[in-house]
DNA sequence: CGATTGCGTTAGAGCGCTCTAAATCTTACG
DNA sequence: CGTAAGATTTAGAGCGCTCTAACGCAATCG
């Protein structure tokens, strides 16, 4: 027994299926008694409009593909709701496809988005290289959202991490810090700008800058640490990629029975719930997740109704969320 | 321009839309000089199938649609990769919408997936109500995931989350503490059975459970405490709903300038990243998550493939994970 | 009272694909 | 060399819906 089809609700409201169609859509002219009777026999059936038949008929989907680096990272479920809430608004489904941290995985990812003929893509810090994501965006509008580099053919909405490394780096040396170690995100797509930032920020106040190969992870930070600690070369001060690498950073750094701000400060980046526990309570560069999402479906949608052509490039301003792991280093 | 059809193609290689059609879903009775044409054709021209016209002219979809209670809590994460490696060895698609701890989200969330067809509902953490669960079920094959309750007409997939309960009542009463107050999950849909199996522990060791309420995150757990703290009841240990309450419970123990374990020990729930976070070190209880997805996929195939029609509940066997957020009360 | 207007309704084509049945082409065999 | 069997290929209907154009009918008008 399949499903009800809009010829059923058709017969059973004694009208032809043109007509459900234009009270499925809710069409002004149609009378409000046979409206009526086309609801209630649909109720009845328990009918369901197929959207495969809908978007096939129509030109349109009102659907939008986004694909998120990975569900595990706090970091883009805010982004995540930021883009839920823009898109409610404009009358848009958004479909997520999981990226898992796999180039690969993420490929495939927009294939199947692109299959489903999404209007447009959204991607949330993604592996792809350049040349995937301008495959992609000449096929269907894409904004990137959260990447520090540059897109071509795509929208791009960031912070502006080099700023934001400057911030931390500034940060740690207003407190008295000037061996300061960056954890670097390896791979990760935001990784270039912030190492960038970092080191830009260092030679410009005239200190060493010195660069640990890391991750996206909390697993990642602890070679890094290990490292630090076997050579005896423990700076006075770690900015990490991000605030999972913060935490693992920290996790090994009491391994190794140093105590966070006492031994060493450590800064993250994200702000994420997890820098806000008390008990963390990590000092981290703040990104405004919600409105990059937010501006994410802004500017892709300029892109799909009002259709703008040129790329576009928003960079919103970091800020630092100063919390209990940064404090002045120990007095030599 | 809009995109290339199998027409399209066809034309290109000179040959009919059918044996197009036979490429893509790579039959074996094509030969091999049209195939490669056909290939060629189609790569020229960026062909990609379109997904709506074929799942309208296939009765199937091979989509499944998932929806996460809240794609904030790391808890569901580690389910999401869990369908997702199961389900991509059946060759389905996951499509994931976000519940946004919302019940009438989580509707709108049932409803949009229906109508794109999926040919299964996985719900994880869900905040539906029955009627709901009960109603989508009758459509299409459900799976719950991560539900204390029973939840008619669908597949469930649990840890015994009374008996998760237990394990943690049971490990604080081994250390000493008689004084244990249960901060719960409120309206969360597994809040019920970790209360019970907290209380049904307690009496059974013959102690007065003291329930307080709670929520699902880490804002939810500070009304508890301070009201703990004010009231001048504050146990010797506190068993949370989740991680994420029990990160709250800490950070606003602290703030009241309590410390974990020495002045109060803290249980959590579900073993998240959080958890094991060095930093954090917090006791909890585990669910093998990654396994609960696949399960969910494993057993909604079953209803598709094989079409089992009687409702099947998993409840895996929960462990606790000891850390160093508990210890012996202080001795009075 | 016939013609005009406009509202509500419907027939029917078409969206891009799959699938069955039938057509066509090869090959092999007596 | 004719033909049956097998291998390829294709025509055409149909999936459930939207949309245009046209239809029927009642109200309106000169």
């Amino acid at each position: 027994m399949s499903r009800p089809t809009m010829e059923t609700v058709a017969e059973r409201a004694g009208v032809s299926r043109a007509l459900v169609s234009l009270v499925m859509n809710n069409s002004s002219k149609v009378s409000e008694a046979k409206r009526q009777a086309v609801l209630h026999a649909a109720e009845q059936l328990g009918y369901r409009p197929n959207l495969h038949a809908r978007n096939l008929a129509q030109a349109r989907t009102k659907t939008l593909g986004m694909i998120i680096n990975d569900i595990h990272n706090p970091f883009f479920a805010e982004v995540v709701y930021g883009v839920e809430a823009a898109a409610d608004d404009f009358g848009f489904d958004v479909l997520i496809l999981n990226g898992g941290r796999d180039a690969e995985r993420e490929r495939r990812a927009v294939e199947t988005h692109l299959q489903f003929q999404v209007e447009a893509l959204i991607l949330v810090g993604p592996k792809l290289d350049n040349d995937d994501i301008v495959r992609a965006s000449a096929v269907v509008p894409t904004v990137v959202v959260a990447s520090g580099r540059d897109n071509p053919g795509a929208d791009t909405i960031t912070t502006d991490d080099e700023r934001g490394a400057a911030l931390a780096v500034q940060h740690l040396v207003q407190l008295g810090h000037t061996d300061i170690v960056h954890i670097d995100g390896a791979a990760n797509i935001s990784s270039r700008a912030r190492s960038h930032g970092y080191e830009k920020a260092m030679r410009s106040l005239g200190l060493e800058p010195r660069t640990l190969r890391g991750g996206d992870d909390e697993a990642d930070a602890e070679a890094a640490i290990v490292d630090l600690v076997e050579t005896d070369s423990m700076p006075t001060a770690i900015f990490a990629f991000n605030d999972l690498v913060a935490a693992g950073a920290l996790s090994t750094l009491e391994a190794a029975g140093l105590r966070v701000p006492d031994d060493v400060s450590v800064v993250g980046y994200d702000n994420t719930f997890i820098a806000e526990l008390n008990h963390m309570s990590l000092t981290t560069v703040n990104q405004p997740r919600h409105q990059m999402g937010q501006l994410a479906i802004r500017t892709v949608l300029e892109r799909i109704e009002d259709d703008r052509t040129e790329p576009t490039r928003i960079d919103l301003a970091p800020t630092l969320s100063v919390r209990r792991s940064t404090a002045p280093p120990r007095k030599a």
